[in-house]
DNA sequence: GCAAGTTCTGGAAACGTTTCCAGTAACGTT
DNA sequence: AACGTTACTGGAAACGTTTCCAGAACTTGC
């Protein structure tokens, strides 16, 4: 391997000055740069990222810590993330976390360990302290949640999200405007302090707007975001436990589209004698039968604004800023007006 | 940040015997290692990643670069690949390129300047020549495709894949059983070296080999594996040139998907009016309406050879291995025998 | 009691950069 | 002609490790 004394002895110049060209340092003359830049292509120079990041104790890395979840919805956002990222001249890391573990500690560790230069947090649950917050020294952004639960200053954290507690309400208003009122939930968790905890406090909401009472037993908890099976199960119990809903809320796309197979399979024709919709907006469940109705998040804008905030917070220390992304109903064939 | 030195200062020892407690080194007496343990814990001490990637020429991260495709079996096969990768302790960097980039090239240079130790391929075309494939000077594998078109040595390259071919004939055989004979493909490209075209030839493979005459007008090109629009429009220009076909075969279950509600959308039933089979067998096409019938790719095996693969080439400079998983035909609702 | 191990430890070089500081040469200004 | 600038360059320290080599202290075998 050619290495940056090389060059310099090749070219009769310092190591500094080869370093100075390399980085396009203004104190130059054009004739060295060019005989320089010449020995790095016939030399076939290529740089020690190793060695750069130790004496600049930071490297070009951003991390992503994915926590637990199998969703088409992050595939693409990380996508979007990872092409953006790269597009910028930035490395991204994928690392996976169980859900026992506690994301801003690894994190933490993780960055000075490796150098890192900013945090992505995808899939946890939003219930830090300002203290454990603190632990994380360097640019991060958490994707899909934001500080609903705690009380943490605005200026402690960046955030990427939609607001999930009106978009479920939202979703739950337009089963009710179409004369549903025996609606049931399909959901991940109740309590659990993430998005599905938000997603059923708007559930609620929506039915208290309405006068309609909560009823404990049209609440359908499968326990994840994407074991399908489960989901199907889950829905299979509810329908023989309890059938006199017209109507499902299911959190997640994913989740939708295994209970219209659980309520077909299990005698009931989705719209004709039970509406469902759903929260995601996935590309695929456009083309499921029926087309889901569901409340589209605009994924390419939110995984740009993750990249974005992430790499203005590591170039120009620009502020922590929290976004929330409108949804927007993409309606289908799983919605029909109630009848009688 | 402490460092080593803090350490040797601080338990009166000099900075190579920390060193050696910090990698296991067996010639350190267990007084000292004791009591260079307890330092490291009382100054919280971590290792810098970049000092020691400098020294060793080398790093404990392998790439995985992407091409393209945005597809769930990929991203299934990705979640896979990150959580073994990082539960044996090594690091996952991801790497999006463009469908024209050379990944060899990018590969090689990746490598040398980030002192990878594995490379991993996921969605190109495999028509590499020996000296192409030499660029690359670390362990590599790759996934989902093997080396069909060219002539290289089985000691040159790892590869996990699926026989192709053989999996698309069996889908045709499928078909044919049942006694369609006007057979439909839906595929990405016919001629483009990658896994298309070796489904595409399968195809042919089947027809041929039932003495069915091959009817170019019944090959529907959408030139995306991943853009459910496009492979919608696709179907709908097929129905409308030519209406007589009995089944259709999908290279991919997420265009079986968008083919089945083209099909409905155009008034012909699926399975009734036409069957549909596809190739990947994901968790949410057992789910759909009908239930997909598709040839199951082992993703979690696939996933776990990418892995271990690499690792072991990595770690005992295993052999280059080539692996072709089975398919296994998972039947659904989308096919029924031709009537008459 | 002495040579030959054995077991542990310390010193120092090396890895390939960046960056600070000092220095030279050329040039324009007074 | 002396001087201050400007434009460029070189030397060397520093970043935090690993690892090689040599040496000290202790054991063992005769």
């Amino acid at each position: 391997m050619t290495n940056i004394k090389d060059i310099a002895r090749h070219c009769g110049v310092a190591i500094s000055t080869v370093s100075r060209v390399l980085n396009d340092h203004p104190d130059v003359s054009d004739e060295t740069r060019e005989k320089v830049l010449r020995a790095v292509d016939e030399l076939n120079y290529i740089p020690n990222t190793s060695a750069r990041n130790l004496v600049r104790s930071s490297s070009d890395t951003i991390a992503l810590l994915v926590k637990g979840v199998n969703n088409p919805f992050f595939s693409k956002l990380i996508k979007v993330i990872v092409r953006e990222i790269t597009l910028r001249g930035y490395t991204l890391e994928l690392h996976h976390m169980d859900t026992s573990e506690d994301e801003l500690l690894v994190g933490a560790q993780l960055a000075n360990e490796r150098k890192l230069i900013g945090i992505l947090f995808l899939g946890g649950r939003f219930n830090y302290s300002p203290k454990e917050l603190a632990l994380i020294n360097v640019p991060s952004v958490f994707c899909t949640y934001t500080n609903t639960f705690g009380t943490l200053d605005a200026a402690a954290y960046s955030s990427v999200a939609i607001d999930d507690r009106q978009t479920a309400r939202f979703a739950v208003d337009t089963l009710v405007s179409l004369g549903h009122r025996r609606i049931a939930i399909l959901t991940d968790n109740t309590d659990d302090k993430s998005i599905s905890e938000l997603r059923f406090q708007g559930y609620k909401d929506a039915l208290a707007s309405h006068g309609i009472p909560f009823d404990p037993s049209l609440v359908a908890c499968a326990g994840t975001f994407s074991d399908m099976g489960a989901i199907y199960r889950t829905t299979g119990e509810l329908i023989e436990r309890e059938c006199s809903f017209t109507a499902v809320f299911a959190i997640a796309d994913l989740m939708a589209i295994a209970a219209i197979k659980s309520l077909t399979d299990h005698g009931r024709r989705v719209p004709e004698d039970c509406s469902v919709v759903a929260i995601d907006g996935l590309e695929l469940s456009e083309y499921t039968l029926p087309m889901l109705t569901t409340l589209v998040q605009p994924v390419e804008e939110m995984g740009l604004a993750c990249a974005k905030t992430i790499i203005e917070r590591i170039e120009k220390r620009g502020e922590n800023r929290q976004f929330t992304f409108d949804t927007t109903l993409r309606s289908g064939g799983s919605v029909l007006p109630l009848e009688g």
